[in-house]
DNA sequence: CAGTCAGTTCAATAATTGTTTAACTATTGA
DNA sequence: TCAATAGTTAAACAATTATTGAACTGACTG
C-alpha cells in the first residue's frame, strides 16, 4: 500500500454512508450482500447506492460478483488490513501508536455483553 | 470512537497533502513542528498549510502550541490510535481483517449474544 | 415474445473542498 | 515605535463530490 493508494482508500471509507456499507459488507462475511439488500438496509436510493459502491470498489476495497439478476458485493478484507497496516507503519510511528500509550492502560475492545 | 467521528477523520486524512503532513508529523515525534518548516517539507503556501492543519485539527489528529511566534503542531497519538481501533473493531470484522487471509478455515464475524 | 425485476448510467443540480492572492493579527527585535 | 517575521483569516474561484429523477441494460418468468 502506497501513499496514493491509501487516500484513495481513505476518501472512500470517509462518508457516512460508504463507511456503513462497508460494516455491513464486513459483516455479512466473505459471501456479502446483493446490492438491494444493501439498499435496503441502508435505506438510499438505487442509483445513490451504485455511486457509493463505484466508490468502494475504486478504492479496491469491495468486489462485486454477479448472480443471476442479482449483484452481490463483498468487502476485500486484504485491501482493508493493507489500509490499517500503512497506517499503524506510516501514521502511528511504530507497531502502536507509539508516544501517547507510553505506560499503563491498554484499551480494550469490548464484546459481548 | 463512534462513527461519525471516524468519518470525520477519515476525511482528514483522506488528503495527500493532509496525510504527508500528518505523517511528518507523527515522525517529529511529540513536540511536533513548527508550521513554517512544515509548510516548507510541504512544499505549500502558508494559507494552504493553515486550511490543512485546521481540518487536521478539527478532526482531533493535531493539536498546537504557541511558542514565541511560531505555532507547533503536533499529531495526536491517541485519537490515530482510535481511528485505527476503530477500524480494526468495525471494518475487519475482529482482531485482525478476518476472512480473507484464510490458509484454512474461514473466520467469520459472528454476533454473540 | 412481453412484462417485470435488479441494478446501472446519465444529466442536472446542489453542496463541499481545495487553491490562490490579498489583507490582517501577534510577536519579536532594533 | 518601526519594521520584519510567523501565521491566520477572508474572498473569489475552480474542482470535486453527493443527490435526484429519468432513461437504460440485462436477466428472469409467464
Amino acid at each position: 500500500m502506497n501513499r496514493s493508494r491509501a487516500v484513495k482508500s481513505l476518501a472512500a471509507l470517509a462518508q457516512e454512508t460508504r463507511l456503513e456499507a462497508f460494516r455491513l459488507l464486513v459483516q455479512a462475511g466473505p459471501d456479502g450482500l446483493a446490492a438491494g439488500d444493501l439498499a435496503a438496509r441502508l435505506d438510499i436510493s438505487p442509483p445513490a447506492l451504485s455511486f457509493h459502491l463505484r466508490g468502494l470498489a475504486n478504492a479496491g476495497l469491495v468486489r462485486s460478483r454477479q448472480d443471476g439478476r442479482f449483484i452481490y458485493y463483498s468487502a476485500d478484507y486484504d485491501a482493508m488490513q493493507s489500509l490499517v497496516d500503512f497506517l499503524t507503519e506510516n501514521c502511528c510511528g511504530g507497531a502502536a501508536c507509539a508516544p501517547a500509550r507510553t505506560t499503563g492502560r491498554k484499551v480494550i475492545p469490548r464484546r459481548l455483553s
